[in-house]
RNA sequence: GCGGGGGUGUCCGAGUUAGGUCAAAGGAGACAGGCUUAGGACCUGUUGGCGUAGGCCUGCGUGGGUUCAAGUCCCACCCCCCGCACCA
């Protein structure tokens, strides 16, 4: 039979074997470790793919570790409908995309009868559910599914919930009503984040300062990032053709762009235009400085953009490229200035003020600059570069020269923020919001700033807050470690968080009707929700008995039963189940996301544990690697989109699992390689044929050296795998539980010539247990025929027994590999095909010699004089002196340079017998090298050995002469 | 720019916390042999270079340094990936 054939009925045989034994359902066993494990629920817009597959089986294989370890093991599973994104979707089907649409067709696979119904977002997150649902069962997940939910009003169980959740946070001062910037579209009438947007991804809205001089009876509110260059101010640039108004804003009348005053109004300014005209009626005005009232010209400006903030430029010659090269450009063609009847020797007489003194440049840096850098005119793309660099340069190392007044002397870096501060105070200085780019939404709209009022936020910039966080953070477990410090940063740099929005799927604000509960917000504690899940479902619970008083009570205990019974009409008893049921499952025991979670929702689930169940907090956080497919990031638009039903349909689970989990750990990003998988896939049939010949042909009971030695290298695997588990590196415990035993079974077959040993087959328990968290499938399948009886998923996890550790037979195993190697080396070096081959065991003295220097050296370093001296204390070493101090010298540096746990191995187990090791080997020998062997000890007066290699021998090192 | 993670042999990928067992696990690929004969199957071995005796040389992003000894420690530099907010 093929090989997808047998796996795939195997697969089949035991999901359903699982599923009607229901052994994943866990309730709670006073008697036994509890342990709650979680993957976050993923978004439905889509099916689950093998990015998921990744975490969720490291997950997986985590919970079937404990569970192994006699751990009662919880792991539920729930599905994310919260958002915009999938009502986008609908959206885009409706308005017919085909890109996305051939998209979901062609990747997704879903049918055309199905593809007309998803414009019913319902529909579509219902759909995606089955269907994953499906593969989540089919990947051989361990899950009780008896808690499953999905989020939403459409789930208004868990909406009941969501509610209770955001009115303790709202009680708590950590829900509060704020006023923010936003990318905006006028037609959707909503916020544009970047997945929203057709042009500007990572265009964020900027705070540009309006500095104001008066010209007439009017401001021209000039916009800047460097309000600190108005001490250099020598005139004003309007675009000549552009259209400006005049209009009253907030009780000062602003000369600003058309298009400044349309964004001005939705920045929360009340604006009245009073005159609408072109930039060049009022070029050649003058206007005066705020600071000294310094009388200056407004000049032509082509380069200036109408669209970019108010469209009022001040110019700074000396430190603005700009400004240098477009002064320059009419200082140099004064027929630009004739149709503005501007005097030319007065734009001539304009020189450039230096005002901040900055390294590598002299008076005027942006002049300087220009020259560098060769730009033309104002209509040279590089004058956009000299602008950045030299911003950039005199941001970090400026200092403000002396005509800066009290400001003058400080580093630019230092003093921005309270010199805009100080000019707003005293109304020098405005600002106003715009976006340094375009941004146009999907809808095709151009976007703008808009300052929305009385949202709500989630306030993690409180202080407190976050020191709670961090102190939930340190007391969880993280693996890997280096994540904490990323953690750590997350918390510190989190500001407010909009936690509700007007459109999309999701739990209305209970106490502002119109907001929905933003999708991050929803997920945060949910976790608490599977606890009690079940009994909802059990005993049809409806939403509207979830009063706030019954989670208070399940989830804090408080109030009392049998009031809270008779107001919800929940059954006292149920309600007192669940209470218990929530405190034996509560905290969690590990949550596990990729990385791009960290950020987020990982810190905000600190946070809000932290906030609602500071008695319940994590016991540890895991985070892993963001899968890539064939060295590309996984995208749907380039097509390298793999679901994980299409990895089941050709690989199986077995082999889509242990490829996931030999992907990667720890941070770092694993990849997915369909060549890979096949390869994995073929390894596990191997194992499979193996371990049915095993099973089959044992029936040797002898216990020889080489079974004491597989029984002892099992254990270090053991112990191996079950440390890595624990710390969830479930890379190296999956290669270790599956190709190190294997080599392990290996070396066995080769060394043994035969395989027909009880003890293999006991070996293979062992092996198949190990093995049963990555592969369950295949391993359920092989235990079945070694045990018969019970599932390997429940079997007891193997036991590190230090007992069964032999080191002398590990050690004398290690010697056959040394010699085979020499050997080896000897005849490629040589080239010689062997005849005889001979093997001289170091003489006994040299092992007494040996073993002092080991054990000699355990404490500190030893000298070639102190080792001679002890041991010519004794008798039968001093009669043969010379000998000795010939051997010492070559041993002395050996004895200092072994590692310590080597050297603590090899005094402990003493010596091996060297000679009698050999010999057993012999058979091996010859079959390896096809030649005779001959094993003497290097004193034997019977030796062959014409070339005196005799003499050549060392403990563990045997002298070798082949001819 | 800020923050996080990385750069290892043909490729993927361990090892770096505690320097020596490291020419460097494991897997893949390649090569050779077996099996058997067309199957991308299975088993075994080899896989940095050199070498007529178990050795030597070169090597873990680059350049320095510490040390008897460095992939592992220190300093400087270069390069790659990811996140940076109204979005799941």
């Amino acid at each position: 039979m093929a090989v997808m054939d047998v796996l795939r009925q195997i697969e089949e045989k035991w999901r359903k074997a699982w599923e009607e034994a229901r052994i994943f359902e866990a309730d709670p066993d006073p008697n036994r470790k509890k342990c709650m494990v979680t993957f976050p629920f993923s978004y439905m817009n889509g099916p689950l793919h093998v990015g998921h597959g990744f975490t969720a089986t490291r997950v997986d294989a985590y919970v079937r570790f404990k569970r192994m370890q006699g751990y009662n093991v919880l792991f539920p599973w729930a599905w994310h409908w919260t958002g915009e994104t999938i009502a986008g979707a609908s959206e885009r089907i409706k308005d017919g995309d085909e890109e996305f649409i051939h998209a979901l067709r062609d990747i997704d696979g879903v049918s055309e009868e199905n593809l007309k119904k998803f414009v019913d977002p319902t529909y579509m997150a219902s759909y995606y559910t089955k269907v994953s649902r499906k593969a989540v069962k089919r990947m051989g997940f361990s899950i009780d599914w008896r808690r499953e939910f999905h989020t939403t009003s459409l789930c208004p169980t868990f909406s009941k919930f969501i509610e209770w959740q955001c009115e303790r946070l709202h009680e708590k001062g950590y829900i509060v009503q704020g006023t923010y910037p936003v990318v905006w579209c006028p037609r959707c009438e909503s916020p544009t984040g970047d997945h929203d947007r057709q042009v500007g991804e990572g265009v964020a809205p900027e705070e540009y300062v309006l500095m104001k001089f008066k010209m007439g009876d009017a401001y021209l509110p000039a916009a800047t990032f460097r309000p600190e260059t108005i001490y250099g101010v020598t005139n004003m640039w309007i675009h000549p053709d552009a259209d400006y108004v005049k209009a009253q804003v907030n009780g000062e009348q602003w000369v600003i762009s058309e298009i400044a005053a349309n964004k001005l109004e939705e920045q929360k300014r009340k604006i009245a235009i009073i005159s609408k005209f072109k930039g060049r009626e009022i070029i050649g005005k003058h206007f005066v400085s705020p600071l000294n009232n310094r009388k200056m010209l407004v000049l032509p400006g082509w380069f200036v953009s109408p669209s970019n903030a108010t469209g009022v430029v001040y110019s700074v010659p000396a430190h603005a490229p700009f400004d240098w090269v477009a002064l320059r450009d009419l200082q140099g063609k004064p027929e630009l200035l004739k149709e503005f009847g501007i005097d030319a020797d007065s734009v001539k007489k304009i020189q450039p003020i230096s005002m901040i003194r900055v390294d590598g440049f002299g008076e005027h840096p942006a002049v300087e600059m220009v020259e560098r850098m060769g730009v033309k005119d104002q209509y040279d793309l590089k004058a956009e570069e000299a602008t950045k660099l030299l911003y950039k340069k005199e941001f970090h190392s400026g200092v403000l020269k002396d005509i800066c007044g009290e400001h003058s002397g400080k580093m630019v870096s230092e003093m921005k923020e309270s010199l805009i501060q100080d000019f707003k105070e005293k109304g020098f200085a405005d600002s106003m919001h715009d976006l340094p780019q375009p941004v146009v939404c999907r809808c095709l709209t151009p976007c703008v700033v808009k300052i929305l009022e009385d949202q709500w936020f989630l306030k993690y910039s409180d202080e407190a807050w976050k020191e709670k966080a961090k102190e939930a953070l340190s007391k969880a477990s993280v693996y890997p470690k280096s994540a904490i410090q990323w953690f750590l940063n997350i918390i510190d740099w989190l500001r407010e968080w909009p936690c509700a929005r007007k459109t999309g799927l999701g739990t209305p604000l209970p106490w502002s009707p119109g907001w929905i509960v933003e999708t991050l917000t929803d997920s945060t504690v949910y976790m608490a929700f599977y606890t009690i899940n079940k009994h909802i479902k059990q005993y049809d619970i409806k939403a509207a008995q979830l009063s706030h008083e019954v989670f208070d009570y399940l989830f804090y205990g408080r109030g009392d039963v049998k009031k809270v019974a008779e107001k919800s009409r929940v059954n006292r008893q149920v309600l007192e189940s669940m209470r218990s049921e929530f405190l034996y499952w509560y905290p969690l025991d590990l949550r596990v996301s990729a990385k791009e979670l960290v950020p987020n929702h990982l810190t905000f689930f600190l946070f809000h544990h932290a906030a609602l169940f500071p008695k319940h907090l994590p016991k540890a956080i895991g985070v892993n690697g963001v899968l890539s497919i064939e060295g590309k990031k996984m995208s749907k638009s380039k097509g390298n989109f793999v679901t994980l039903r299409s990895a089941l349909d050709q690989y199986g689970a077995d082999a889509t699992r242990c490829a996931l989990l030999l992907g990667g750990e720890g941070m770092g990003d694993p990849d997915w390689r369909s060549e890979n998988v096949r390869d994995v896939r073929v390894k596990l049939k191997g194992f499979y044929n193996l371990a049915n010949g095993v099973i089959e042909t044992a029936r040797e009971k002898k216990v020889g050296h080489l079974e004491e030695w597989l029984i002892s290298v099992l254990q270090h695997r053991i112990k191996n795998v079950t440390e890595n588990m624990e710390v969830l590196k479930t890379r190296t415990a999956t290669e270790n539980a599956l190709f190190e035993v294997w080599n392990d079974f290996r070396w066995y077959a080769r060394r043994k010539g035969k395989t027909d040993s009880k003890v293999l087959k006991h070996a293979l328990e062992t092996w198949v247990r190990l093995l049963a968290p990555f592969a369950p499938y295949v391993c359920e399948e092989i235990w079945n025929k070694i045990e018969s009886d019970d599932f390997v998923s429940l079997a007891e996890w193997p036991r590190y027994d230090e007992q069964k550790v032999n080191l002398r037979a590990e050690e004398a195993e290690s010697l056959i590999k040394n010699v085979l190697e020499d050997t080896s080396n000897i005849l490629r070096a040589t080239k010689m095909v062997p005849k005889k081959i001979c093997y001289y065991s170091a003489a006994p003295w040299k092992w007494k010699a040996y073993l002092t220097a080991l054990k000699k050296s355990t404490s500190a370093k030893i000298t070639l004089n102190d080792l001679m001296k002890e041991l010519m204390t004794h008798s039968d070493l001093k009669e043969m002196a010379k000998k000795v101090s010939k051997f010492a010298r070559q041993i002395v540096d050996e004895a200092n340079q072994m590692p310590d746990d080597k050297r603590n191995r090899l005094v402990k187990i003493e010596s091996v017998d060297e000679h009698q090791t050999l010999r057993e080997a012999e058979s091996f020998f010859e079959g390896e090298f096809n030649a005779k062997i001959y094993v003497y000890g290097e004193e034997d007066p019977q030796r062959h050995d014409p070339k005196k290699k005799a003499e050549l021998a060392r403990p563990y090192r045997p002298a070798i002469y082949i001819e």
